[in-house]
DNA sequence: CACTTAAGATGACTATAGTCTGTCGAAAGA
DNA sequence: TCTTTCGACAGACTATAGTCATCTTAAGTG
């Protein structure tokens, strides 16, 4: 698995645990709806400071989001 | 401090650390000389997978180099 | 059934990640 | 002095992050 998809596969996780929508983490972390979707299917990859705005809005420390990517490579 | 710069602060850290001139790394990294340069100013800032790329090279789990970061915001 | 919410998907767009080529200055060695 | 190595920096470029509008589908819900 590659870091882009193991990314998709985390973020979801998270927004699953923290009961969001993909528009409602999207208001949250002022970024676009589909474009959450698109990290979550793999199609884009965050850049770092996104990755910050994202584990920060799911309350979650960004090493950890990282770790657990890191797990499923 | 912005997460931006504090990768490059960061990232400049482990180069030195690993003995390495911007150019070593790029190549090992398969990426541009000035591009690292810029990372490392602050004036760009890496995806999700050129961070990894750049932790494999510098034999850092990807995690501590994030929790470097976050230590510095 | 109609109505709503969540998410997949696409095409066109703007901003920026990442490349390439080259110049410059500082430091160090021959 | 001459050369080499390193890093800052600039400009022009290509690839892709991230936006926006819109359509579609699936799963509830009344």
């Amino acid at each position: 698995m590659n870091v882009t998809d193991a990314f998709g596969v985390v973020l979801k996780k998270y927004r699953k645990l923290a009961n969001l929508s993909q528009e409602q983490l999207a208001l949250q972390c002022n970024l676009d709806r589909t474009y959450i979707g698109m990290l979550e299917r793999g199609q884009r990859q965050p850049t770092i400071t996104t990755l910050f705005t994202i584990a920060d809005t799911l309350s979650i420390e960004p090493n950890k989001l990282v770790k657990e990517i890191e797990a499923l490579l």
